[in-house]
DNA sequence: ATAGGCGCCTGTAAGC
DNA sequence: TGCTTACAGGCGCCTA
């Protein structure tokens, strides 16, 4: 699923194919899911940044184009079954993919996020500014579970399911413990884990499961896969003890760990 | 305030 | 073999 990294990615590759060109018609039949996407016809795009999951398109005369690519949503070349947008481009076509149909398309006035509260209040980038006392002071507000903390993106903005289970792993700890109950030295390893995990799956263009729902708009794959330690590998060993991975439900999602290694 | 559960979606996999 | 059911999950929403 698109988290940070693969996010990172499709800004990546998306900027070179869009800067400076106009969008000038976006085609589909969903305008619940696809907001106001009238207003973004006939405007250029400017630049392409990140927030947490959102990728946000600056436009001309003061426009934004949001988009949230959901659980499978993704930005193809080529027109596939699922394509629900079409980007009529001065020089091509670009298409929204999105099978299952959680991603979200909002065209707003620049930086009007009123109708996207989740953006409105999203958390520091892990990447950027990270301040650490703020983030100790969050876990030690809490007593929900770290997993279920990770993924509200209030203690930083971008993390998912893969990403949740994998800093969680690098930082030994179990993903039921309540923030509050962690030391000073464990969340300061957690907001480490963090850092590097999603620094290095943004080095290697995020990850491509089996499924292959998560592809860039080249069709390359990402490589942080292969490094997964715990997420997807139920009953495999623990590469660090060798002992079987386990899985649970937590805050509703998947939930990947090594009993031994996270306390 | 918080934690749990459901609904949205559809392709894939497991189960009978 | 062919059908049905379960599951994946980002996020909003509802409830106890």
């Amino acid at each position: 699923m698109p988290e940070l990294p693969e996010v990172e990615t499709t800004r990546r590759k998306l900027l070179p194919l869009l800067r400076g060109k106009a969008l000038l018609k976006l085609l589909h039949q969903d305008p619940l899911r696809y907001r106001n996407t009238g207003e973004a016809e006939g405007k250029r795009v400017l630049d392409l940044e990140r927030r947490g999951k959102f990728l946000l398109f600056a436009l001309t005369e003061g426009k934004e184009m949001v988009v949230h690519l959901g659980m499978t949503g993704g930005f193809r070349k080529e027109k596939t079954p699922h394509a629900r947008v079409e980007f009529v481009l001065e020089d091509g076509h670009l298409f929204f993919h999105d099978p299952r149909r959680f991603g979200r398309i909002w065209v707003v006035k620049r930086g009007a996020y009123g109708e996207i509260p989740l953006l409105a209040r999203l958390g520091p980038e892990p990447l950027g500014a990270f301040p650490f006392p703020p983030f100790y002071e969050a876990l030690k507000g809490s007593r929900k579970p770290l997993k279920a903390l990770l993924l509200e993106q209030r203690l930083a903005a971008g993390v998912g399911n893969i990403y949740a289970d994998e800093a969680l792993f690098r930082a030994g700890l179990n993903p039921l413990r309540p923030g509050q109950s962690l030391s000073e030295a464990e969340a300061f390893r957690l907001h480490q884990a963090l850092r590097s995990v999603l620094e290095e799956a943004v080095a290697l263009g995020g990850s491509t499961l089996s499924d292959k729902t998560y592809q860039q708009p080249d069709g390359v794959p990402g490589g942080f896969q292969a490094r997964h330690a715990v997420y997807g590998r139920k009953g495999l060993p623990c590469p660090r003890c060798g002992g079987p991975i386990l899985r649970l439900r937590v805050a509703g999602r998947g939930t990947h760990f090594c009993p031994r290694c996270q306390a």
